[in-house]
DNA sequence: ATATTGTTGGAAATGATTTTCAATAATATT
DNA sequence: AATATTATTGAAAATCATTTCCAACAATAT
């Protein structure tokens, strides 16, 4: 089977769940092997150790994090897997994938139990990341007019935003 | 010279421009070039058609767009030299610098006449970029108060921002 | 049990960006 | 104007994150 046949399955399914009108059931006892498994996906190990790590670590791991804590559970998991189902669980929804300009992406887990919306300060001198949750009220008002508004102006259909403020930390200013 | 000195003396110079009180005065006819002597630094041509083609292209270029377009005036310009030049861009705080997720970094002129602050939609599917200006007032206002409570509770001394919203433009929904 | 086929790991390929270093061009000094 | 100084440049090679290839494998259906 060609790369391209592959994906296009893969695309197939997500349109299955993208176009579901109500939202999936989450955060049950083993909701998240549902979710892959009501997509038509397999629950195996490696998705299974790889989600584990995600969900212990709070943190922004890139892939390489991400290969090396998963490679001490179970060594055989090779990085390309990693990388895979990091791809796979974007197109899911479940990771948010950043850039914040050190030249390697990094991921977080964007559903679960006590996952919380939130944007990002990173220290322009030492690549530090601070989450922040503060003024997620107005931030979403904001927000939410403003996508009314550019929906209607530029017909843009909105899913997702990030917001990343650069400068200095404690350590560095 | 080795290459640490070399970026050791460019970030002193930096470091002159980052500690002045007063900002400078911009725009006047030979602005960029009185930034740069200002800076201590060489008004070279490669430098002088990079930032002509950075002036007149309203875009989002990559590093190769950028080369591309200079190599048509004058072929003796190098990828590296574009490279290396966008980056002492980046320090002097005359160009921003973008990570939308295609895996290339591109790069906008951020000060000069006619530029204004904005932010950006970029559709998931073809990868199109929009310019929005819409809601400035009420943006700064919440940055304002969040760039306030987050200097003290974190304090993150926060220089600049970036807004991404991600989703489907007209073309592709 | 067996068949089907989605998934995996390792090696190799890719592609953007960075490094190296001798040559060059911009500026300061004479 | 000629010369000295040194920041800057270009080309080739290196680096490094990510992707592609493909035969082996393992999860699920039959
Ligand atoms: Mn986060
Ligand atoms: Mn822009
Ligand atoms: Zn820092
Ligand atoms: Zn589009």
């Amino acid at each position: 089977m060609t790369r391209e046949a592959y994906y296009g399955i893969i695309l197939l399914k997500l349109k299955i769940i993208f176009n579901k009108k109500e939202p999936f059931v989450p955060f049950g006892p083993r909701w998240l092997e549902a979710r892959f498994r009501g997509c038509g996906f397999r629950w195996t190990f490696p998705r299974q150790v790889i989600l584990d790590v995600l969900t212990k670590e709070k943190k922004h791991l890139s892939a390489e994090d991400i290969f090396l804590k998963v490679h001490k559970r179970y060594p055989g998991i090779g990085l390309t897997t990693v990388y895979r189902t990091l791809e796979l669980l974007f197109n899911m929804g479940l990771v948010r994938k950043y850039e914040f300009g050190d030249g390697r992406a990094r991921f977080e887990l964007s559903q679960g139990p006590g996952i919380e919306h939130h944007h990002h300060l990173i220290c322009r001198k030492c690549g530090k990341i601070i989450d922040y949750k503060d003024f997620v009220e107005d931030e979403q008002k904001l927000i939410k007019d403003l996508e009314e508004r550019l929906s209607k102006k530029h017909n843009f259909k909105i899913e997702t935003h990030q917001i990343h403020f650069y400068g200095l930390c404690s350590n560095c200013s």
